[in-house]
Formats: C-alpha cells, sequence, structure tokens
DNA sequence: ACGATGACTAGATTAGCACTTTGGTCATTC
DNA sequence: GAATGACCAAAGTGCTAATCTAGTCATCGT
C-alpha cells in the first residue's frame, strides 16, 4: 500500500530500527535477519531496502540513531549550563550517556556476541574515538580559550586522550568483581581523570556563552552527520 | 633417558617455553600442538606434562615468564634510579618492556588471533591489569610517602588507573593511521598522562632509599609469584 | 505513476557424517 | 623413578546435501 506520506518515511525507518535494535540486544548480530526485521516492523522486505543499502547499513543506522541521541543530550546539557563544554564535563556526559544506551554501549565496550562485524568495519570508525571523542575543531576551541592544559596543543591530545576515554569504555567487561560503582561513580572518575591529565589546574567559573555556542555548533553539526548516517537513503 | 639434575629441569622448562612462544608468534594459539612443540624441543610428549597440566597452563607460563622480564627490568631500573619508583615511572617502563616482548603484548593488547583462549580464560586475569598495575601494596607505599595526588587514597586508584593504562595498551591495535608515534614517544605520553592524572604537580627531587627497597621487595615478590606460574611443576 | 511488496535466485550457512588430529594418560622402558 | 610414546576418547576437519538468507526486481494496488 503505497502512502509516500513525506514524513511516514522517518517513522517507518525509526520503527524498523526499534525492531532491529530489539533484536539485535536479545538475538546478537548474526540471528538477526532481514525478514525478521521486516515482518515484526510490518514492512515488506524491500521496503527496509528501500531506506538502506544492505544489512550492514541497517546495524549502523541503529547505532547512529544512537549515537546522534547521545549527542543531542550533550547539547542540551551545554545549553543549560556553558561549563558543560568543557572537556571533563563533555567526556563525562558522553561517558552517561553512551553507556545507557545499550547499542552504543555494546559499540563502545567492544561486545563482539552482539556486534561482531560492526566493530570489524572500517566504517565503524565514525562511531567510536575518532569524531566523538577528538573532533579537531572541539579541541582547537577549547585551546583557544585556555581550556587545555599548559601549551598543551590540541593535537597533542589526539593519541592520549582518545586511549584514556577508550580505557575507561573498554575495561568495563574486565572490571574485577570487587569494583562495584555506579555509572555516576564511573564517571566521576572519568571526569576527574581527564580534568587533571588535561585541563589547566584551575578551569573559569564560567565558559563564555559564544564559546559555548561555538561548541554546540560543533556537536550539534556532528549529530547531523549521524542522523545522516542513520536515515540517509538507500545507494 | 633419566638424569634428574636438579637444574636441568628448569633449563628443559626453559626450552620448551623457548619453542612455544616461537610457534605460538608464528602459528598463532590453535595451531600449536603439544606434540610439534615437544618434538622440537627434543622431549617426549609425556615429559611436557611433567612440567605442566595441560595446554592452557604452557601459554599462560610463557606469558608470565614474560611477565617475570619485564618485571625484572623494571626492578632493575629501580635500583639504578630510584625515582624510578614513582607511578608515571613505573607505568612508563611497563609499558615499554611490555610492549617489546611479542607475547606480553599480545596478551595486552588482546591479540585474539595469537591467544584466543588465554584471553577468555579466568586465569588471564593474573597476568593483566590487576597486579601488575595496582597492586594495593605498591599503591599504599605510593600512598604513605605523598607521591599520590592531593588526598587521593591507593583504592581510589582501583578502577581509573588500571583503565587508563588499559586504555593505552589495548588502543594499540586501534591507533588511525595518521597517529604514528614511537614506542618511546608512546611511553611519554603514557608517563605523562598518568603524572598529572594521579600524582601531585611537584614530585620530590629523589625518591628516598628505603622506599624504593621496599618497592622493589613488592616487585620481586611479584617476579617471584610469575615465576611460579612459569615454573610451577604441574598438578 | 510509483511506492510497496514478496517470490525468486545466487551465494552463504548449517547439518550430518566419515575421517583425521590432538590433548592427555599411563604401562613400559632404560 | 624419570622419561617416553603408543593409545584412546574427544575434539576438529573436510565434504556433501539440504537449508537459509541477503538482496533483486517484476508485479501489484492505489
Amino acid at each position: 500500500m503505497a502512502r509516500g506520506q513525506p514524513a511516514d518515511r522517518r517513522e517507518r525507518a525509526d520503527r524498523i530500527l526499534d525492531v532491529t535494535a530489539d533484536l539485535l540486544l536479545r538475538w546478537g548480530h548474526r540471528r538477526v535477519t532481514i525478514d525478521e526485521v521486516a515482518g515484526r516492523a510490518g514492512v515488506g522486505k524491500g521496503t527496509v531496502y528501500l531506506h538502506w543499502s544492505g544489512r550492514e547499513q541497517i546495524f549502523l543506522a541503529v547505532a547512529a540513531r544512537e549515537a546522534a541521541g547521545a549527542i543531542d543530550a550533550v547539547v542540551a546539557a551545554m545549553r543549560a549550563d556553558t561549563r558543560e563544554v568543557l572537556l571533563h564535563r563533555y567526556m563525562r556526559r558522553l561517558f552517561v550517556e553512551a553507556m545507557q544506551r545499550p547499542v552504543l554501549r555494546a559499540v563502545f565496550t567492544r561486545d563482539a556476541e552482539t556486534l561482531d562485524r560492526l566493530l570489524a568495519d572500517p566504517r565503524r570508525r565514525p562511531l567510536e574515538g575518532a569524531k566523538l571523542v577528538a573532533s579537531r575543531e572541539y579541541l582547537g576551541l577549547l585551546g583557544e580559550h585556555g581550556l587545555l592544559r599548559d601549551g598543551l596543543r590540541p593535537e597533542d591530545l589526539d593519541y592520549p586522550l582518545p586511549a584514556v576515554v577508550y580505557g575507561f569504555f573498554a575495561s568495563e567487561p574486565l572490571l574485577s568483581h570487587e569494583v562495584v560503582l555506579g555509572l555516576e561513580e564511573k564517571a566521576d572518575h572519568v571526569a576527574d581523570t581527564l580534568h587533571h591529565a588535561f585541563e589547566p589546574p584551575t578551569l573559569p567559573r564560567s565558559v563564555p556563552r559564544p564559546v559555548a555556542v561555538k561548541a554546540i555548533e560543533i556537536f550539534e553539526q556532528l549529530a547531523r552527520e549521524f542522523r545522516e548516517v542513520t536515515y540517509g537513503s538507500a545507494k
């Protein structure tokens, strides 16, 4: 049945992604078939291919949608409090937001059972560290306004920042059962560690509005890119 | 042929471990058979089982031997310069030493191709972060002598320290090809990050001999434990 | 006229089975 | 009594047939 309402398309895409995310988490990457997804989403299999060009792309879209959502939360927080653009605050919130989203969490903790291929795919990179953790523009902005330690240049963070952040994410499944910390406590450690490692000892009481606005623009652009991956029409 | 010379046993164990390490790196975990190892080491298969109780234990012994060697290097450095017991210096050296030892490197970077099972084995834990990175005694010693930041208690490092260190090790295979750093440069980042994250801004010009001696004892004990795993007789 | 569909096909995956390899043991040897 | 390698159960491998699934596209319904 053809309807073609312009906004229905987005709604349908979301329905398909909802189903995919659900099955992905319950059954794992390998057991999810397009037929099953299409059936549960109430559409024909061919319809799925009207949205994405292949199986991989669908899983990627699920992850990208969650990433966009996480960035939305980051942006909202930055709007509410300009200090949220500070490196340690940003990463703290990203950590919390990412860990609360099952698929993103699986991506970051490298849960092979549920994500398998997605982790091996080179196109996964845009999801991971690179952009999210160390966007050059964002770090440049911090540097320009004295929000990085010493004369620490943004590019000096290229290696250590993603390494440290990755450490907090990926060490999750390895945590000794003696260490039982809640998400917020872990996030505090992330913030504390990053603050001391990469920021000046004393930070300004508040971040100038224009700086925050610039940061927000950077992350909104990033969210837009993720949504393109999410809903970008098939080939 | 029975000889039973007391020291021959150790020599034979090393010969077997040498062969195992070689094959492990060249063929990967899966293709290495006990028969092949025994043959190349010039002993009967049964003899291998006089040293270790099973296949897994042999691979574990290979890794444990390298770990002991790395700790030896750490201890030697501490003897030569007491400042080497400082957290950032210790982890810097451990990073370098571990990365230079192929099997240890594979353990830390989670190279599944060559180590596979070893990584899934719960008994792998003693090899990993836990003991090497955050020995309670060592951290306690640092705390007692004001070598940890602020009023940072040793147990406060239980979570973030291994996470950060793990990050530097495990992010290795993910490094963007744009970031090309030598081992020493990476190690400098490790040291710099850990210094700022967990140590006081200004560190003493030298570490008192007795403190260094105590630290050395701790690491010598650790090396001893690794050697027990390495050469400990079969069940 | 065109978005939506599901029957269809090629290629991948799995099941079943004979055959081979290998971890681990232990009676025998030196 | 330390060292060995023939031995056995169990796991693994290769092969074929049968099944399943990603992706396509002619057809359908509106």
